[in-house]
DNA sequence: TTTTGATATGACCAAGTGGTCATGAGTGAA
DNA sequence: TTCACTCATGACCACTTGGTCATATCAAAA
């Protein structure tokens, strides 16, 4: 059966069915990455028969394709509501509100979160890179439009380094999401149980530090 | 065959043997992911049979334990030499010269970098809590020495929280590294590729950053 | 030369994998 | 009732996995 042929049929489904496969896909691709991914599993976990997984999707390639464009969908729409809703307000206040949208975002689907921390350090895994590529490219252009908006505001230091200011963002961004999400790479802060008011103030003082530095 | 009995064995073997299955057994983990890592492959790789592997290890998970030791190792020995090395530096200029040696370490040892990665996030390998938390203990262990003497020498900003700077340290850290060793995570910075010059360039800035803050 | 103990070997095993396919069920049109 | 078409099913396939074990090799001791 082609490609299209299936994902067709597959569309064409209940949307209860959809969404019960949908899910099981989800789940197992997000607790156990591509490869350790189980089809079997799967299929049990969703209720059907192995033999209609490939009536809906041509192969395993093919269903994690179609859950990584969903996925990806959803991450392109957060960023817009959060770039939009924020607009007028100062640079260091968007940082915070967007770290905070960030936490939860990865609270709200942290299956989605999960399989991307899966995907960054799998060679192997199919669309890897235009996967990877994709979610990069959104966040460094999310953040490159804060800082030129500051800088034409003048809330930023004359001659700070661009680049390097992205990949600032970038870093304590990611790590702050991945501490919330993995308990093993929280040392210090303690985020993995904390309540939303903790949160608030660890993010209030780590922005406070990007805007400050450490040594004034 | 005990589990001591195993090691044992292995250890009284020809040091050249006992290194050619080191390497192809960091090899294939550190490509393929402890799951993917394939026993046949690396019997083959290191030219033994496979009933030898279990002369000298348990099994998969013996065999894993013992290269995450050695890597263990490695690691502590180079903090503690850079530790040292810098004792008496500006904390500006120590974490500038932490930063590079991370860059020489995984460089030097990219095997196992990227072992480290792949466990990072992958929740079904052996001893995986154990090995993070001693890594980012030590990490950890790491910069808070570095902030205490920098407190004491007053190159600090007083009332910067503690906390906060301890995992701001440790996500630039943590990133850097990751952007040289995994092009797709190195949107902004193309350290990937970088001439030394260059990273010694994009380590000033950063810290630079870091020192001054993005609004002084 | 024989014996002994450590080490080497690869055919073999059960279990699990992604994927296939012949068969059957269900449904609306003719 | 028959036909045509879509969808469902699970036994089955070839292949790989981690792990075992009876047997062979070999050196040193006796």
């Amino acid at each position: 059966m082609s490609e299209e042929a299936a994902l067709s049929t597959f569309r064409h489904l209940p949307p209860d069915k959809q969404e019960r496969v949908l899910t099981a896909a989800l789940a197992e691709f997000a607790d156990q990455g591509y490869h350790q991914a189980s089809l079997n599993r799967m299929v049990a976990q969703a209720g059907i028969a192995k033999g209609s997984l490939y009536q809906y999707f041509p192969n395993k390639e093919g269903m994690f394709a179609y859950i990584f464009q969903f996925a990806l969908k959803l991450v392109r729409r957060t960023l817009t509501t959060v770039k939009e809703e924020t607009l007028e307000e100062n640079f260091f206040v968007r940082l915070e509100k967007s770290l905070l949208a960030g936490v939860a975002f990865s609270r709200e689907h942290p299956r989605i979160f999960s399989l991307y921390l899966k995907i960054q350090f799998d060679k192997n895994v199919p669309f890897r890179e235009e996967f990877l590529a994709a979610v990069r490219r959104h966040a460094t252009e999310y953040f490159a439009s804060l800082v030129r908006r500051a800088q034409s505001r003048g809330e930023l230091r004359p001659g700070v380094p661009r680049d390097a200011t992205l990949f600032l963002l970038d870093a304590v961004f990611d790590r702050f999401l991945q501490a919330v999400a993995v308990p093993a790479l929280d040392v210090t802060l303690g985020l993995h149980q904390a309540t939303d008011a903790a949160i608030h103030q660890h993010v209030r003082e780590l922005v406070g530090l990007l805007k400050d530095g450490l040594m004034a």
